[in-house]
RNA sequence: UCCGGCUUAGCUCAGUCGGUAGAGCAGGCGGCUGUUAACCGCCGGGUCGCUGGUUCGAGUCCAGCAGCCGGAGCCA
């Protein structure tokens, strides 16, 4: 008698089997008990029947505790309601280890704060769980894309030594008497990796010490950013939208159980194909003065409000490219059109989950990154290893980062980004 | 940091005009052969966030503080 996971059991009609998992909920009708059990694969409902069983095992079974660890033996067949399911017709039950106390999360509501001082149980629930596995997969989808071309994993150390694009704040920790900062992006690493290797990504946390208390933000997220020697800004807006739809479709392709559990409308999701309908700054600016922000002008960021209008205007991701140099970091390119301009594009998501993508081609002139250096008033030393690189074979390259939890949170259809990772460090929880 | 809201049973919430605390779920017992957050009956369960004030009397009104949520700024 083989034990299965309850995501292979289609395959096991009519066959005598083992399941291990842990009690999720419990129903009962006199003479029958239907046991909800999960495996951490999905949850199958396991029906008592009293004629089949000992009348202790009975008893017992209208007696287990939610989420206490159970083995159940029984038969598969079709679900005797639900076309298309599957559950077990029990044989014996047996309780591997019960709950020494209430579990706390129960089948009814609960608000937030309370899940998430419970987040290592709430991870069992049944939408967390499809959150997860969402998660995976796109993780995957990415590694997979750029393994697919060739690009080398470099990657990037977490602990760097300077505060260094000077636009947002860092996490500063000891380093054995020195500072040290918890890296924000590992970008500056990855034009060091293209000139070693051609075609590089890195991905892992990355760390904002910003006070943000908004649904888009999370104080350590995970980024991937992919880093390409001999690239150009349209090569960039090509790559990332190329990238984008194939991770959007393989959640597509092997979530669609985890989607339907959270209730995503896929419509606009399946429109996310190349090629992404692109916009200037300035057109995205015209865009929103013509949509209830007549106040908006060259020179203005935009913050969430603004991205929604503009993402609302298109049914897929759309490209903003060539924002004022003012805006950006020291490090792109300027346009050779206009050197106002950076060389710079964002990828906004539909539905107003804002920016998800931010990148652009970088600066390979030596003379010309030194003088952004010094007037982003940059310490200079800290970047010198940054501008070897256009010391010894400068060459044109460009890049972006996306933000896994943004798109998770995109994909799922989610409020809030808080949910799309296991265990979220926000400005107000570090535990559990 | 600023603006707004919330805080009552283990959990989610109701609580009228200021008059002495309620429901559902969870837990326990019983009932029902097809339940889907099952349902029905019975039982136990309270420092009304904290501190102070007004009042004969405060969960309720006032002030301060704390925590949480949402938004702004900043960003992915």
């Amino acid at each position: 008698m083989s034990v299965v996971r309850v995501e292979e059991l289609a395959r096991h009609v009519g066959e005598t089997v083992t399941l291990r998992g842990w009690l999720y909920n419990r129903r009962s009708s006199g003479k029958l008990h239907f046991l909800e059990v999960r495996d951490g694969s999905g949850i199958v409902q396991c029906v008592v029947f009293k004629g089949n069983v000992t009348p202790e095992t009975f008893t017992a079974a209208n007696h287990i505790t939610q989420e206490s660890s159970v083995e159940v033996v029984g038969s598969v067949k079709e679900h005797g309601k639900i076309k298309g399911q599957h559950e077990l017709d029990v044989k014996e039950v047996r309780v591997l280890a019960a709950t020494t106390q209430e579990y706390p999360i129960g089948p009814k509501e609960h608000g937030t704060d309370f899940l998430m001082d419970n987040r290592h149980l709430w991870l069992r629930s049944r939408r967390q769980h499809a959150i997860v596995r969402v998660r995976h997969a796109i993780i995957k989808a990415v590694r997979d894309f750029f393994d697919g071309r060739d690009f080398t994993l470099v990657d990037a150390p977490i602990f760097t030594p300077n505060a260094c694009e000077g636009t947002s704040n860092l996490f500063q920790t000891d380093y054995h008497g020195d500072p040290a900062y918890l890296t924000q992006s590992g970008q500056l690493y990855m034009e060091a990796g293209a000139a070693a290797f051609g075609s590089v990504y890195c991905f892992g946390p990355t760390f904002r010490a910003e006070k943000s208390k908004t649904r888009r933000h999370l104080a350590e997220f995970w980024m991937v950013e992919p880093e390409v020697a001999f690239l150009d800004l349209e090569g960039d807006m090509k790559l990332a939208e190329d990238f984008l739809s194939c991770v959007v479709g393989r959640a597509l392709e092997t979530r669609r159980e985890e989607l339907k559990v959270l209730e995503r409308d896929t419509s606009m999701l399946e429109k996310v194909i190349p090629p992404f309908p692109r916009i200037t700054y300035a057109e995205a600016i015209d865009l929103l003065q013509k949509n209830g922000h007549p106040e908006a002008k060259v020179g203005d960021d935009f913050g969430g409000d603004e991205e929604t209008v503009i993402s609302s205007r298109f049914d897929r991701p759309v490209i903003v490219h060539r924002y004022p140099m003012g805006l950006k970091a020291f490090y792109f390119k300027r346009d050779p059109g206009d050197d106002r301009l950076a060389l710079n594009m964002d990828v906004l998501a539909p539905e107003g989950y804002g920016e998800i993508i931010g990148g652009g081609q970088r600066e390979d002139d030596l003379g010309k990154l030194e003088a952004a250096i010094d007037h982003h008033k940059l310490p200079r030393p800290a970047f010198e290893w940054y501008l070897d690189v256009r010391r010894y074979g400068s060459f044109p390259h460009a890049g972006f980062g996306l933000g896994i939890e943004r798109t998770v949170a995109w994909v799922c259809g989610l409020p809030h980004v808080r949910e799309t990772i296991p265990f979220p460090r926000m400005l107000n929880r570090l535990a559990p």
